[in-house]
Parts: C-alpha cells; sequence; structure tokens
DNA sequence: GCCATATGGAAAG
DNA sequence: TTTCCCTATGGCA
C-alpha cells in the first residue's frame, strides 16, 4: 500500500539486515518455493528500489523483482517465528527475519529482464533523475495532469498521496491538460516532489502541510490516516481546506479516487 | 462474521 | 474500460 518513499525505505532496510550475508530464503505460503531455492543460502549482494519496483540481487546474478501492488506489505522482525498468514516471501539470517504478504509481483529474474524492466520505469523524484524528458512529453500532452501523474513511465513512485498532494500546492487542478502546464509550473512541481518524497523516506510518513498552515492542521485534522501524516486534501473529502475552508472535493479519475480544493485549484 | 475499502498495475475485453 | 490479482483492516451487524 505504498508509494515510492516507502519502497526505498524498505531497499534500504533490506540492505542494513542483509547485505553481503547468506540468507535462508524461502517461501511459507508456498507460491514462491521453486524460486526461493534456487537464492536460498546465497549471498545477498544488495537490494534497490526504483518508484514502487524493488530489486533484491544475490550472487549468481540472480534477482527479484518485487511490486507491492495495493496489499503488499513487509514485516521486519529480529528472530524468525512461525509463519503466521501467507508468506509469499521470506529471507532471514540467524538475527534478522524479513517476510513478504500479499505482493503484485514477486519473481526471479535475470540481469538482463532486470534491466528491461528498470528502463521501462521513469525518473523517481527519489533518485534525483533527470526529468527533462517528461517535462517535454507533459507538456505536449492533452491527458489531464492528475492522470500524467500517476502514469509511472513518467513519475516513478508517485502515487494517489502525492498527486493529490503535490497538485494543491502548486494550485493546479488535476483536470487541467498537461499542455496547460507552463514549463515553470512542471519544474516547481517536480522539484516539490523531489523535496516531499525526501522527506517522506526520512521520516516514513506524507507530510505536505506547510508550516504556516500546520497548526490549523493540527487542530482540524481528523485522527491520522493511513498515510500516517498530515495532508492538505488526500482523503479530507468534504472537510474544509486549510487555506480557504471550501470544502475538499472528490471525484474518480481513470478509477483511482481524486482529491482537491475547488478554489484553491483552478 | 461479513462487507467495503486500500497509497497499484497488468490482463482481458 | 472493466476485471482480476490478492491480503489485511476497520466498521458494522
Amino acid at each position: 500500500m505504498p508509494e515510492g518513499h516507502v519502497i526505498h525505505r524498505q531497499a534500504r532496510a533490506l540492505n542494513k539486515l542483509f547485505t553481503d550475508q547468506v540468507v535462508e530464503v524461502s517461501s511459507p505460503q508456498g507460491r514462491f518455493s521453486q524460486s526461493a531455492s534456487v537464492v536460498n543460502e546465497t549471498r545477498f549482494v544488495r537490494s534497490q528500489a526504483y518508484g514502487k519496483h524493488l530489486f533484491i540481487n544475490f550472487e549468481h546474478a540472480h534477482v527479484i523483482h518485487i511490486h507491492l501492488g495495493l496489499y503488499g506489505k513487509w514485516t521486519f522482525l529480529n528472530h524468525t517465528p512461525e509463519p503466521v498468514g501467507l508468506i509469499r516471501l521470506q529471507i532471514s539470517t540467524p538475527e534478522s527475519c524479513a517476510q513478504l504478504r500479499g505482493p503484485n509481483a514477486c519473481t526471479l529474474i535475470s540481469p538482463a529482464e532486470a534491466k528491461t524492466l528498470k528502463s521501462k520505469i521513469g525518473p523517481d523524484p527519489i533518485r534525483k533523475d533527470d526529468p527533462s524528458a517528461v517535462r517535454t512529453k507533459v507538456l505536449a500532452s492533452n491527458a489531464p495532469i492528475g492522470v500524467l501523474l500517476m502514469d509511472q513511465t513518467l513519475f516513478a513512485g508517485v502515487g494517489n498521496i502525492y498527486r493529490a498532494e503535490a497538485l494543491f500546492r502548486a494550485g493546479i487542478n488535476p483536470q487541467s491538460p498537461g499542455k496547460a502546464l507552463t514549463s515553470e509550473q512542471f519544474d516547481a512541481m517536480w522539484i516539490d516532489l523531489v523535496d516531499l518524497m525526501k522527506i517522506g523516506v526520512r521520516r516514513g510518513r506524507i507530510d505536505t502541510v506547510r508550516p504556516e498552515h500546520l497548526p490549523k492542521a493540527m487542530k482540524r485534522a481528523p485522527r491520522e490516516d493511513r498515510h500516517g501524516g498530515e495532508v492538505y486534501v488526500y482523503r479530507r473529502t468534504g472537510l474544509p481546506c486549510f487555506i480557504c475552508s471550501h470544502e475538499v472535493a472528490e471525484a474518480d479519475l481513470r478509477g483511482r479516487n481524486l482529491f482537491w480544493c475547488p478554489t484553491c485549484q483552478k
């Protein structure tokens, strides 16, 4: 259920636990057993995040590709318990254990296949990738910017929350076509995504409310939502905008929930 | 216990 | 554009 910042944290956590160690790899649930046995008791080289995709390199040029999708979840433990629930992938040493449940994708691939996959992933704000090619595409596109932001070949790692919040902070209506943006607006939004997502990596939660709006936000915000942080519009449907007090709106855009302030985002 | 929901994306139609 | 994947959780009976 994560956006890119979470995947980057998980890559970091896996590296901290397992880099250069010979690890036990298994699939208690069974579905990944055959692949797990291929890398079982081999050396964990490193894990890397590209947008929402995670790549784990093992010795002998084996790579596990993971995408969490909506339900996927990692659990990190300092011991290896009896399996609870459906664990697709488990990596462990005597000191540490990482368990993966419900991923959208978990497959053993070759370095060549990894390269192909990575080539389809767009620039990632957290990796400080160059957005110039994407800027050209966005500024020429008739598609709504709210749709473009969710396209992982354009903005790797951006999900529904960062989309809603970046557009709010930029004062841009999600329905505006990409070509309606100025080059300056695009650059400002990209830089904002870099800032916001780096904060997300650092804190492990999504915080997007500017300090000057924060006291007000804290007072009016409902319970902490699942994103864990403080946001302007995501899942605040019907609640007053922190800036103009207009009700936050919600709509369906291409099958995903969209949140915005009709006043602040013309 | 049952049902709706979720920060995603590929495949099918 | 719709369906499916696949798991956990929270709200409600």
